[in-house]
DNA sequence: CAGTGGTCTAGACCACCAG
DNA sequence: TGGTGGTCTAGACCACTGA
């Protein structure tokens, strides 16, 4: 189980061990494992790697301790997924939803100087401008608005659109998407919206203002979107 | 410096300490600490616990190691800021205002039957509850309606309160905070929120939902605000 | 009381990096 | 080659838990 002459780190190896007995069902939730010092026993290995394994461990959730009692499987997900960049269609799949678009409008103007800024371009500067409202389980719930610098992510194509634009910018580009920066408020419909999201004049909206940058630190994408209120929460993730 | 017979654990006081010759200046970013062989002669302590100490740093995100070279302070800390647990006091600061709360109901209740299952308790078990307006810049920004399983947190008080309660539970009460999940949405205020808000009914408001919990997976904390959406938007940075 | 995790020691050998 | 972090040992005493 243990090769004290491998390569391979011990607390290493007794890691993957103590992870492997969870999985199978041989220490469940919420019971204790081996003691560190029967383990260092059994393995013939010193209590403080027997420490650092269980250490890591505890660090990635695995484990929990308690003084005096001993060392606990945690029943918690493992998951951890903290809050990752994902786009509208990879958002809705993940709720278990079927996402839809309808492209609205689809072409490229000169940038206005909100956009420029945020883009950190010249005013005027062409880009794209992408109008779409999003479906979710065939009913309207958001609607949302794209610019994106036309002469960095070049050769757009609605067919690229409705499969992936960040594939499209990752893999066929070779730009690396980095981070993104939301700011989430609430707000009022406005008259305009109301038509494509079935909603009234007045009703509340999520709005999300989402800038997008490559590893470099330049911006390539700037997305307003207009959630429905009743169907569409935002869920966040935070560690301490 | 180091008092080696403190009922503090030494490895914690020189987290401290390193923690304080960062802050100050001392070690700029991205130079190298004093090395762990050099760090416990002159501290006289094992080097084990200077790498326990310089483990925990390195875990919170103060400094990175490289081997053969040295442990480095690491330059950048805002941004792992933008993803972890903060108050709502932390919150303001860090946005440059000057946080006030203004506390309308502070006591115990039984739990009703949605936050004991929040809170994993049973139904009627004793929470706390607490209702606040939270004020920056002197005009009030929020309604804050807070929940803690009063058999866990222990010996509250709105003097705890003022100061900081994330401090009270990890320092004074020995616990973990662990992570924070967060459901942000937009409403209308209704006709009992527009007197401590002062907005008219119907105003937008931005809702967020917390539930908080322990390094062992307990839910410690639920905590409902609701926000003027004229004077809050949530700012929240993403990686891919 | 015996057993547990928490802290700590004073060494050791290794791989890696820089000069 | 000398210094660094990475790993590991074989002990030790402590506070805490539960029977």
């Amino acid at each position: 189980m243990i090769d004290k002459y491998s390569p391979i780190p011990i607390y290493h190896q007794l890691e993957e061990y103590i992870r492997g007995q969870i999985e199978n069902g041989t220490y469940p939730f919420d019971t204790t494992i081996p003691s560190e010092r029967e383990l260092a026993e059994r393995f013939e290995i010193s209590r403080m790697t027997v420490r650092q394994a269980i250490n890591n461990l505890v660090n990635d959730g695995y484990l929990y301790r308690e003084k005096g009692r001993g060392t606990f499987v945690n029943r918690r997900k493992v998951e951890q997924k903290l809050q990752a960049v994902t786009s509208f269609t990879e958002d809705m799949i993940e709720r278990g939803l079927t996402p839809k678009n309808k492209l609205l409008t689809f072409h490229i103007i000169p940038a206005n100087g909100k956009v420029a800024s945020i883009l950190n371009l010249q005013e005027h500067t062409p880009v794209y401008e992408i109008k779409r409202i999003r479906i979710a389980d065939d009913s309207p719930i958001a609607i949302e608005t794209t610019y994106l610098p036309a002469n960095l992510i070049k050769g757009l194509s609605e067919e690229i659109l409705n499969r992936s634009l960040y594939n499209y910018i990752e893999n066929d580009l070779s730009l690396k998407i980095s981070e993104a920066t939301q700011e989430i408020e609430a707000a009022s419909a406005k008259q305009q919206d109301t038509a494509h999201l079935q909603i009234e004049k007045g009703a509340p909206v999520l709005v999300i203002s989402q800038t997008s940058i490559l590893d470099d630190g330049t911006p390539f994408e700037y997305v307003k979107s207009i959630y429905r209120a009743d169907r569409y929460k935002f869920v966040h993730k935070m560690k301490r």
